[in-house]
Order: C-alpha cells, then sequence, then structure tokens
DNA sequence: TGGAAATTACGCACCTTTTCGTAACCATGG
DNA sequence: CCATGGTTACGAAAAGGTGCGTAATTTCCA
C-alpha cells in the first residue's frame, strides 16, 4: 500500500478516490460488507489478521467517506452495526472488476476470453 | 494513503490490484500516461511534486505488474520511453470509472432514502 | 445468593516497521 | 556546463501491532 495519502497534490477526483481505498483493508472489508449488515466482531472474525485498532480506524474512514454507514445501538454490552450505504455499493462491482482485470493482466491480449463468471473469492 | 502492502493476507486478486495500485502515484502515473509515450523527465514535468526516486521506484513497479512497458535506448544522453501494456490501457476506464464514482459518492442515490436507523432487526 | 468472569466495541500509550521526501551524486557526449 | 535518467544515503513521518483499560449488563458456578 500504500504511501502515506495524508495530503493530496491534485484536485483530480481519483486521487481522492484512492486516499480512501489505499491499502490493504478498505477493498476487503468492502467485500466482507458486500453480504450486508456486519458488527465490529464479524469482521474481527472474517479477517483474523486485521487488529482491532485498525479496524476501528478503517471502518471510520469508510465512515466519513460515506461508504459505510455505522448504526450504534445503546445499552451494554455495546452495539454497532455496520453496513455499505448506496454509494459503497455502487462501489462494489467496480472493485470486482479490478479484481477480474488484475486476473488477466498476464494474459496476452483481448483475444481468448473464455472467462467462467465468478466472483471474486479471498481465499481466507 | 494507504498502508503498507508488502505482504498479501489473502489470496484475493482484489487485493493484488491495489497492492499495485495503492498509493498516490500509480493512478496518476496511469493519467499521464493515457496520452500516449511518455519519458522520464516529461513525467517529471507533468507532475512536479514526484521526487525523481519516487517516479523511478513506482514505474518499476508498475512495469513489473505489467501495467507499463519500458523502453530503453543506447547513445547519450540516454532516453527511455515508458508507455502503457495492453493491460495498462485495459485498466484505465477502471481508475476513470473509480473517479467517476467518487464524484458520486455524495449524492443521494437512485432511490429516495429515508429512515432513522432503529432497533428491531438483528443482523442475522 | 454472592462474587467472579465474560461480553462488545473500541480508545490510548508505546514501540517497531515501512514508506517516502530531500539532497547530493554519477556517467556521458555535445 | 548542460541535459538525461537515474542511484544512494539519510532522516522524518506515517502506518501499524501489542497490551491495557473501560462501561454496564448478563451469565456462570459453587
Amino acid at each position: 500500500m500504500g504511501p502515506a495519502m495524508k495530503t493530496l497534490v491534485s484536485r483530480c477526483p481519483i486521487e481522492e478516490a484512492m486516499q480512501v481505498l489505499s491499502g490493504r483493508w478498505p477493498t476487503l472489508l468492502l467485500y466482507y460488507l458486500k453480504d450486508g449488515t456486519k458488527r465490529f466482531s464479524d469482521l474481527q472474525r472474517d479477517n483474523p489478521t486485521i487488529s482491532p485498532k485498525m479496524l476501528a480506524l478503517e471502518l471510520r474512514k469508510l465512515e466519513s467517506a460515506g461508504i459505510v454507514q455505522r448504526t450504534e445501538f445503546g445499552g451494554y454490552p455495546l452495539r454497532v452495526d455496520y453496513l455499505l450505504t448506496p454509494a459503497g455499493l455502487r462501489l462494489v462491482p467496480l472493485i470486482d472488476a479490478l479484481g477480474a482485470w488484475w486476473e488477466g493482466v498476464a494474459e496476452p491480449g483481448p483475444a481468448a476470453a473464455a472467462g467462467v463468471p465468478q466472483d471474486g473469492a479471498p481465499a481466507r
């Protein structure tokens, strides 16, 4: 990932989007949130290598970018739900397209392309 | 921007693609290389804030990912051309789509949204 | 029945690892 | 001395992991 993207060098929307999506976690979280509402501990289980600190930071970044909605229910133990906003849902197919593109990078060219429609599946 | 992506935590093509594209420079360089062949100094001029060190590192990363082709011509002063490979060209519209998506993130969405989050629907 | 322990979703301080900017330098031929 | 296409060393900054703490309710268990 990614470099220090705390600042921007252009007013390009692409750079702004990459500022949010750069790094290992944002797209992986997108992937797991595709399925619907998840809780903090669900996402920890889905992805055992993320630390709670990073999970909280990334979720808040996605929230403030308008990609994820956070809903806090009072009471104890505290309960919080995360789900994709409409903008987040619109992003999903674009990310999937990136994964499909990467799978074809090594390929020769536009010729042979008999692809089985498949999902971008992160094997664990 | 993004976190340190020296390692992968999954075998997901999305994560692999993000490892290459994360950060400020890869997409910006893509943007400038869209126009056709560029030289090292062209890219420095296009983007005055990148240091020669970073430019060289990023170009090599893109090259080894199969996105950029580097062509060295002998003679002095040494001349080197950079241009997008077919895979790089295929990537361009996807990046553009990300930029367009970002410009619409703040927008409401196709359907009306209305609803104060409330209790009652336990997530699975 | 009372006390201990578990639970959830983090925040904080501390420390290591990685990233990236700065500046200087290089080789060559014109 | 200039331009080209870099490389290297240095150091600051950012990213990211670890461990500890926390709040109020519920559950466990002797």
